[in-house]
DNA sequence: TTATATTTTGTATGCGCTTACATTTATTTA
DNA sequence: TAAATAAATGTAAGCGCATACAAAATATAA
């Protein structure tokens, strides 16, 4: 549990080891190994490949050679010649907040595991800013392409198919789409925390969402949240909903202007957990109560949420489940096979303490 | 700063433009613009790579003839024939937390603009999963590389020297090491708030730190803090210090346990904010006040901490800064120059609300 | 055993580009 | 203006692999 006690910096240094460092020649080739190994390079091109093609003793000739020459084959002459970079390329909005960090993991592990590698980049939540990214994993000659959301510029898609490169959309479900895509319903999710809302007796809403505009997601779930009120007969007031960029900061300032309001909302939908948190801590530093005075509810299920006090009640997304059968899915695809076009997740809602019965109206 | 009301789901579908969708026929090469251009290949690959070398009107002929056929270069051949992919490798131990967000970030933009693109993947904190992952990215073909920390197995660099690729160590500095680094001294930075507490009168702490076995970051910072309380008089007892991971869960229950102890600390010194905010939530939820019973620090200034109740108090670290210059330290390997080996930048100490003067000693 | 089918291995071409070098064209100098 | 010099362009040889096809080795059938 603990380190002695040390006033000097000691570095635990990894011992040096004794390895005579290698002078800095040339790697060795496919030649090199062919020759040390009695055998053509086509043979050692096998080994590597297809190994089962070669008779077990010869294989092992081969790989021994490849051992001693610490041979490696160079990507770059392998992608060339074989037309595969194996390289699957990814744009995702942003690194901030950790919203993508489960689902990205995954989906590399996925993706390592069948050996092929992630080139990941952001967009910064901006279409074409989005396009440019993918022209630029287009130009690297990627094998295939996950992108999140539903909604993008039709130009990546000619860019797409007119090298014929697989692509999947995650973060989101549509089964009426001939795009592929693995994830959840954005707009049905978002419908179940309000009803929860509604049936606890409250019907005095604000939402504070993400920017819709050239956002699926975002989109989506604030219809559903909207949709989902209007069943109950609920339509809220222009001023009740705010767009904000998916940060803290801008969570709280949603929150504290709905708050000022002279008919304050008793309940705050967010489209997010970031925006939930930031309503919250809002709350938190100005001595509102929740849910007593005012109940929050968040989407998404960050690892903080679950944390805060009172814990976010919000709706879970299985992110490393939804990663892996993206990743899936793609490989599939370039190993040949025809994968389901469209894969759900089943996300679940979440229901904790920072929502509750509503105050007495005013 | 809202949508119009709207039952139904609209997604608003990016135009499908009239676009004629290329057959799936093979992409230009380079031969097919020169023909087009009426020049050799060897001139339209010059008008890529060094289009002063080629004089105006051709230039623009063979710029129309690329623009015509929408010709692309591709990767793979270019990556052979000049033994330059244009990746850069970097290893970072997780997505989660953030942690790494905003210097990665910075670090993919200074590289984008330099026309070269990121190969990111994860250790998971481990070591020898490191290395894994390092292996993987030379046998792409990576440039360079980029590093978090110090200490890495040797192997890793045996690999790197045996194929001449430059690297660089971030989010860490040191001046008396032969590796390049771009960072701040976790040694030096992490004395400072052990320092401002006990200044103000603090005598009993507690450490939380992350698992520093094999992490050089997390145990400079333990030690910096162990040792600027030495210089204090203060020593600590075993159990006043507690390694757990990086998560809040973690941070939540090294923070109970350390309160429920029978002499609990007026400060709880924690080596990263996420542990830190574990912390924090944990005397939240459990009714403990922060900074009057107790004072909480951090390190990293992550995008919560300033918006948690109380405000923490970390050292800030200019991650945008630092994953820029990292990246212009490859970038300037690459091009033959040789930049400073060791480059720092400034940390700074930003005391908000979450310490203050200690409680009458019970 | 021989003829035939099957598996294993080798030969040789080319993937699409960069670049050293040779050649041509433009520019400068005397 | 011609000769010398400099700049622009073309020629052609790979870069290191994968793979179609041919050839050789082995297994199977008759």
């Amino acid at each position: 549990m603990r380190l002695h006690f040390d006033r000097c910096i000691i570095h635990h240094d990894f011992k040096t080891t004794a390895t005579i460092v290698n002078p800095p020649s040339k790697p060795a080739t496919q030649g090199d190994v062919a020759k040390a190994a009695g055998v053509s390079t086509a043979t050692v091109s096998r080994v590597i490949n297809q190994p089962e093609s070669v008779r077990i003793g010869v294989r092992q000739r081969v790989q021994e050679a490849i051992a001693e020459f610490q041979y490696v084959a160079d990507a770059a002459a392998r992608a060339l010649a074989s037309k595969r970079s194996r390289c699957i390329g990814a744009v995702i909005p942003t690194f901030a907040n950790a919203i993508f960090a489960d689902g990205i993991e995954a989906f590399e592990a996925t993706l390592n595991q069948a050996d092929l590698s992630l080139m990941l980049t952001t967009s910064g939540y901006d279409s074409q800013n989005e396009l440019a990214q993918v022209r630029r994993l287009v130009e690297r000659g990627v094998d295939a392409l996950m992108l999140v959301g539903l909604n993008h510029e039709p130009a990546i898609y000619s860019l797409l198919q007119q090298r014929n490169i697989p692509y999947v959309h995650t973060w989101a479900y549509r089964s009426d789409t001939t795009h592929p895509c693995v994830g959840f319903d954005n707009y049905a999710a978002a419908k179940q925390l309000p009803l929860h809302l509604t049936s606890l007796g409250h019907r005095e809403f604000a939402i504070v969402s993400g920017i819709s505009k050239g956002n699926d997601r975002v989109y989506d779930r604030l219809q559903g949240i909207q949709d989902a009120l209007f069943t109950q007969g609920i339509v809220l007031a222009r001023n009740s909903i705010i767009e904000c960029v998916y940060n803290i900061e801008a969570g709280r300032m949603a929150c504290r202007q709905l708050l000022q309001s002279p008919t304050p909302p008793t309940a705050i939908l967010c489209s997010n957990d970031v925006l939930a948190t930031g309503a919250l801590l809002e709350c938190q530093s100005s001595g509102i109560e929740v849910p007593t005075q005012v109940s929050i509810a968040g989407f998404d299920d960050l690892a903080l949420s679950a944390n805060l006090t009172p814990s976010l009640s919000t709706m879970h997304i299985p992110f490393t489940l939804m990663g892996q059968k993206a990743a899936q899915y793609l490989i599939d695809r370039l190993s040949g096979s025809t994968p389901q076009l469209h894969q759900h997740v089943e996300v679940e809602l979440r229901l904790r303490n920072s929502t509750g019965i509503p105050r007495l109206s005013s």
